[in-house]
DNA sequence: ATCATTTCTTAACATTTGTAAAGTATAAAA
DNA sequence: TTTTATACTTTACAAATGTTAAGAAATGAT
């Protein structure tokens, strides 16, 4: 079982046949580097799991490339405001790299939680857990200046700074291209 | 049935002995104007759901008390910081007019998910509902401008502006109470 | 009703951030 | 390598926001 695996099914705990059901339901998929895994105006139809690869959600706005999530190895993709509503989603998600992901289809997984109680507490505790990071950065985003939630993204998650060019960390900042550089040569 | 347990309900679908194990479960309680419903360093052990009443969540930043949500009729109060980690919560949440709130403990919920199917997906839901809104606000906070934010919320919520003063309309905001000010001169 | 307190608005000034433009550095392509 | 394109930094200026302080309005208490 790869490392993927492990972490999938160890968000809550399953039976050993809720845990078959659950990764033998998923598929491995190769993307190109800069691959659109996501577009607007799609209800997306699967999950994903990042095996390998890095990926960056956006907004397109008044003329402008909004960055709002970065999701690397071990992270979850998933278009909630598409699979909740099952209606298209407002976002835009993009491979930044090669990528392999792990994917399940919402029908699928749907049918999973329809049948496993234990499923369907994984898939709350999956939720659950998104939810709390996405409170988190909202709480940064919003009482944080720029200079310490760029801090915070070197200490936290440095590679990230390395695989992603600056113009999507500054948006994904909330803050101009300027400014950023502005930021970085404070910090020297 | 009141207008709130059928809300409460409706979120997904139960079998007639979940929704009676659900309700059942519910106590009203009621507290009195400026009321402190959670504080920081405390572990939360209720769920509530509110009937009655206004709430504000916020954090003690440096020298500032920064608000970042409010609940009115109809909308659950949970720190899900301090429900999924079993940690102190980072919020405080008082509630701004005497209210009455439905409450049901963690430790209840937790045994009717791991009792009954159909609650464990209506749990999921709850926790996806709620992400989609906070992310939903996450995107709106860091790509739209304030004045856009304020025209938003005297939209979608027009009684919020009636019922909570401007200084915690300008920190959920995320600006200063001169700038919210300046805004709603301009609009006029 | 009157007084005291709190909240909201307005103004002046300082600081921060954005925009535009130029230059530098890096990466990709021929 | 040379050329081309892209990304990053820096500067100057404009626009927006924060801070402080003062006055007006609203609220609460006696």
């Amino acid at each position: 079982m790869s490392p993927l695996h492990h972490k999938i099914i160890s968000i809550s705990p399953l039976k050993q046949i809720e845990t078959e059901a659950l990764l033998g339901a998923m598929e491995m998929v190769s993307y190109a580097k800069n691959a659109i895994l996501f577009d607007t105006d799609k209800v997306e139809r699967y999950v994903y799991f990042i095996e390998k690869g890095i990926a960056r959600a956006y907004c397109n706005t008044h003329k402008q490339q909004a960055t709002f999530w970065f999701g690397q190895e071990g992270d979850i993709i998933l278009s909630y405001n598409s699979y909740i509503k099952e209606k298209p989603g407002y976002e835009i998600v993009e491979l930044l790299e090669a990528s392999q992901l792990l994917r399940i289809s919402h029908q699928t997984l749907q049918g999973l939680y329809s049948k496993h109680i234990g499923l369907a507490n994984w898939g709350r505790k999956l939720a659950e857990l998104e939810l709390i990071k996405t409170e988190e950065r909202f709480i940064n985003q919003q009482f944080k200046t720029a200079t310490e939630r760029y801090a915070e993204l070197i200490r936290e998650t440095p590679t990230l700074i390395q695989r992603v060019q600056l113009t999507h960390i500054a948006s994904y900042l909330g803050v101009s291209p300027v400014t950023l550089s502005r930021i970085r040569a404070g910090l020297k």
